[in-house]
DNA sequence: CGAACGACCTGCAGGC
DNA sequence: TGCCTGCAGGTCGTTC
């Protein structure tokens, strides 16, 4: 479900409600996650106050003075506010129970997602080979195409690698490739260079759009204050297989690569 | 090193 | 109505 936009709107929904806080407690209802939760977990967050709320790629993290709490929300799953005593739903796993104020809710009912506690999330596994983030000026057509270069893998496989660039996945891959008018399955070091810097902006552009929307709601992602997200009406080619190029009127086609349902108009992206 | 692919898990839509 | 198949926003680990 959740790309970088929707983390980042998770992000800021969850915010006002964590920062400066204390943390009174984790309550575990299904450790059973992508890996188990550490079963420490609780007595780690207990009692300690969240200095900030950040995010790296799709992790978000929950910051505290003795370290950093990495959450993943995986396909499936979300972190939602919801007051004090609201009887937990199907697949509500987790709960961060915080002082005078309402809690923080993990629902996911696939398990891909994940929570890690590290005292150097820089250094940790999961964050430590990460790509620069797609937002920031680290992330740059000259570094891209070095990166790219003598790469057989496709263009969209390629940007979906999050050590390449973090947090682009398989909805914005389709949408900013669109925008950029390069075929998805076009080998990644054969992009031409001046190309690379225009699929450099393309991503940046369609992360902020959707960002500002609240994030692409396509089954049931809401962000932290419960709102869906509206950019899925701003999608050009995602799931519009068989609908006419909002470009050219060509018929927008799918297939599959490296597993994944791509989506791309023939005649606007070579 | 890169590339391909299976694995993890549940829910839902569509076909019969 | 029920059963079966395929598909879904991610990404790690294994194998070649």
């Amino acid at each position: 479900m959740p790309e970088l936009p929707e983390v980042e709107t998770t992000r800021r929904g969850v915010s006002p409600y964590l920062v400066g806080r204390v943390v009174e407690d984790l309550q575990i209802r299904d450790r059973r996650l992508r890996w188990p939760i550490d079963a420490g977990l609780p007595a780690v967050l207990r009692n300690a106050r969240v200095t900030g709320v950040s995010r790296r790629g799709k992790y978000l993290l929950v910051e505290f003075q003795h370290g950093t709490l990495l959450i993943h929300l995986g396909m499936s799953g979300s972190l939602r506010v919801v007051e004090r005593g609201i009887e937990p739903q199907r697949h509500d796993h987790v709960d961060i129970l915080v002082r005078d104020g309402p809690s923080l809710r993990f629902n996911d009912p696939r398990r891909f997602g994940s929570f890690h506690f590290t005292d150097d999330p820089g250094r940790h596994p999961l964050l430590a080979h990460l790509g620069p983030e797609p937002l920031d000026a680290g992330f740059n057509a000259p570094d891209l195409a070095a990166r790219a270069r003598g790469r057989k893998t496709s263009i969209k496989t390629f940007i979906m690698n999050a050590g390449v660039v973090a947090g682009v996945g398989n909805i914005y891959a389709n949408e900013a490739l669109f925008r950029a008018g390069i075929h998805p399955a076009r080998a990644a070091g054969r992009v031409a260079p001046a190309r690379l810097e225009g699929l450099v902006e393309s991503i940046r552009e369609v992360l902020r759009a959707a960002i500002e929307c609240g994030g692409t709601t396509l089954r049931d992602f809401v962000g932290g204050d419960g709102r869906p997200g509206y950019f899925r009406q701003s999608l050009a080619v995602y799931e519009r297989d068989g609908d006419p190029c909002r470009q050219c009127g060509t018929t927008i086609r799918r297939r599959v690569l490296a597993q994944r349902a791509t989506y791309y108009c023939p005649r606007c992206q070579r």
